[in-house]
DNA sequence: ATCCATAATTATGAATTCAAATCCAGTCCA
DNA sequence: TGGACTGGATTTGAATTCATAATTATGGAT
């Protein structure tokens, strides 16, 4: 059979194969070439990879324990579909892990780690104008804040569920404003994790959720 | 011709295969039949199971996904330590997210769900004797709470999280005196539902983790 | 024409096979 | 004696094969 795209270079990649197609399948989800709903197909998926279909069957497991695909017993694998409902129940959910892991770290955490904090919100400062840095440098924000907090359950969780929300279309951070009031509610909440005010860092942090909820699902 | 009915379907699971292995599998590491740091012999496990590799790797890949193994290249899976400070770091998030579902349940629950709940309190109270009972209603009660208040993001995560919890081997019901403090706190919980306090709801389950937390991990 | 039964096709789930990397024991040589 | 080397045994990672469930197509009866 013809291979649809020249074959990678042999061991230069060190990581296993099945890693690499859950990347290339979270990254054909995100962009919506595969779109929320819809089945996907394994041997024409695997086909187009120019792999067989053990490590892309590998790799849709992995995606379905983090909820971006859904299996079916005998039907096989779907996009996960999110409703406003679901978006809705997720920031809720963030907004309870996250505060309390605020919480946490505005309690807990040591000089360098709010250094770390500190570097990440002055990126994000700079990056009013770029809407995909922004993205990226507020996901390593959250995430990093996570990380600090310690809890490696909940570190999992929520970047299981900002997963799942990256499936919903209407993103906060895409609506009008929506990324300079977010900036404000970082700086706010920044402030607070330096003066070690744990509630006061909690509250902004389900604040800052409840805005992007209500931003999420404004008309617009 | 009297055919006789096909003989009963082998595949009374609806589930699929590699969940009932990552199940297995999970059990076996909470109960330290796999040991911390030690190697998984993919050929000894798959043949003990009576199964082939494929779906037993599927499982792996799941487990590690979940943090529960590791994967290293060309060198298989290696069981990952799971803590003391994982068992408390699992009792916080029950915590924070099932008193978070107590509120809402107090606060939205219809007479009919109250009367589902009040229904599995009293068979808990009933079952003060019964240890293995008394377990399978404890956990209907906190399930059919967590389906009550609505959120199911949040029913699946408290669902997997629990598992984790009932298979570890230090588990507060198992400590002495533990089972009638445990029926001790749901009554408080049932009436604070029955009077819709919300906030006593909710602080009321956040003691019941905390008190459930500080029998798993006394020295007994 | 519609509906039902049944045959053919297709896709999934799992087992098996195969290639390549790793490990291990024994040997050779400095 | 000790360390590097070699060749075979293991073991992983991935492809291929196979069995069965699900789906679609076909044909016949009402």
């Amino acid at each position: 059979m013809p291979e649809p795209t020249a074959a990678p270079p042999p061991s230069l990649s060190r990581r296993a194969l099945y890693l690499d197609v859950a990347e290339r399948l979270r990254a054909q989800i995100f962009a919506r070439e595969l779109e929320p709903g819809s089945w996907i197909d394994e041997q024409k998926l695997s086909a187009e990879y120019g792999i067989s279909r053990t490590p892309l069957r590998e790799a849709l497991k992995v995606l379905a324990v983090e909820g971006l695909v859904t299996m079916k017993v005998r039907r096989g694998a779907y996009v996960t579909e999110v409703s406003r409902d679901d978006v809705a129940q997720v920031y809720h959910l963030l907004a309870l892990l996250e505060s309390d892991a605020a919480g946490v770290v505005a309690r807990e955490a040591s000089e360098a780690q709010r250094a770390t904090l500190r570097q990440l919100h002055e990126r994000l400062e700079k990056q009013v104008r770029q809407r995909e840095a922004f993205f990226a440098t507020n996901e390593a924000f959250h995430m990093a804040l996570l990380e600090i907090s310690g809890n490696r359950w909940c570190r999992q969780i929520v970047a299981d569920l900002r997963k799942v929300m990256k499936l919903n279309r209407h993103h906060s951070l895409f609506k009008q404003g929506r990324l300079t009031d977010s900036l404000a509610e970082h700086r706010a909440l920044m402030a607070a994790i330096e003066a070690r005010q744990a509630d006061k860092a909690a509250r902004l942090m389900r604040e800052h959720f409840e805005s992007g909820l209500e931003a999420a699902t404004s008309a617009t």
